[in-house]
DNA sequence: TTGCAAATGAGAACTACTCTCTATAGCGAC
DNA sequence: GTCGCTATAGAGAGTAGTTCTCATTTGCAA
């Protein structure tokens, strides 16, 4: 996993996010590791998905509230975007355009280095936008 | 400018906007403002960021931090980019891929609705990475 | 079984931002 | 010019999300 101890927590915040397909904040995580019964601090849901994050073992992202979220996903190492539904969370991930060779030339262009993007998609999922 | 009133507070902000190329932080705008002998309340600062922000007379953008930078664009309407120097805030405007038709795709096949998108660049300028 | 560093948890602290409420001040009418 | 309405400003409290601190616990190699 992350560092070197395998901990009752880092388990089961990992099988958690195995059974979950969708963005959720850290607090959501939080939340439904306690109905869970796994009483987990949150200090130690951030920092181990944040850990995670670092290690690229669960993607997130930022929603424009400023909020972190996370997902473990199916592609981790390949490159890919996401369509997030701003009200339920649920996620698609997408094939965006190759940004790489944008990226490296307008880095060039400008004398900019270590480049990196942000490419997100936020909008409102069938059942969110039928519930209203 | 935004609402109906012209203040010395929205003049100073306007103006401050004007003489400034890159991407600041409501804080740091509201220090240059103080800076410059204007004692402007920091509320004030970011209700008039926000507002201007909504009608579209700045740009507005999130860093992987989660803080919000606004910046006064060359054309505030057209759809552009940003590629942003993530230690001096130096801002360059760049036009990104057209993604409207790929939004347009993958909102039609996930059935999602309101689909918004962002894409920016973050990057280190050549003068703060030779200042390393 | 022991020792020790890694990891945890509770709560304080921090950051960025927003709200509340009273005072101030644009600006159109006179 | 001055009056009056009300948009706007400012101070400071409040909030959300996240990170830090530090004493305690625990994984795990020896």
């Amino acid at each position: 996993m992350i560092g070197q101890r395998v901990t009752r927590q880092r388990t089961a915040i990992g099988a958690l996010l195995d059974g979950l397909g969708d963005f959720r904040s850290a607090q959501q995580i939080h939340t439904l590791l306690a109905e869970r019964g796994e009483d987990i601090g949150l200090a130690t849901v951030y920092r181990t998905l944040g850990a995670m994050a670092t290690a690229g073992e669960v993607d997130s992202l930022r929603t424009g509230t400023g909020e972190s979220l996370f997902r473990r996903c199916a592609r981790p190492s390949t490159h890919h975007h996401h369509l997030v539904c701003r009200s339920c969370g649920r996620t698609v991930e997408v094939q965006g355009p190759n940004l790489e060779s944008l990226v490296r030339s307008i880095a060039a262009e400008h004398g900019f280095t270590d480049v990196e993007h942000t490419l997100e998609f936020f909008g409102t999922c069938q059942s969110c936008a039928s519930a209203r």
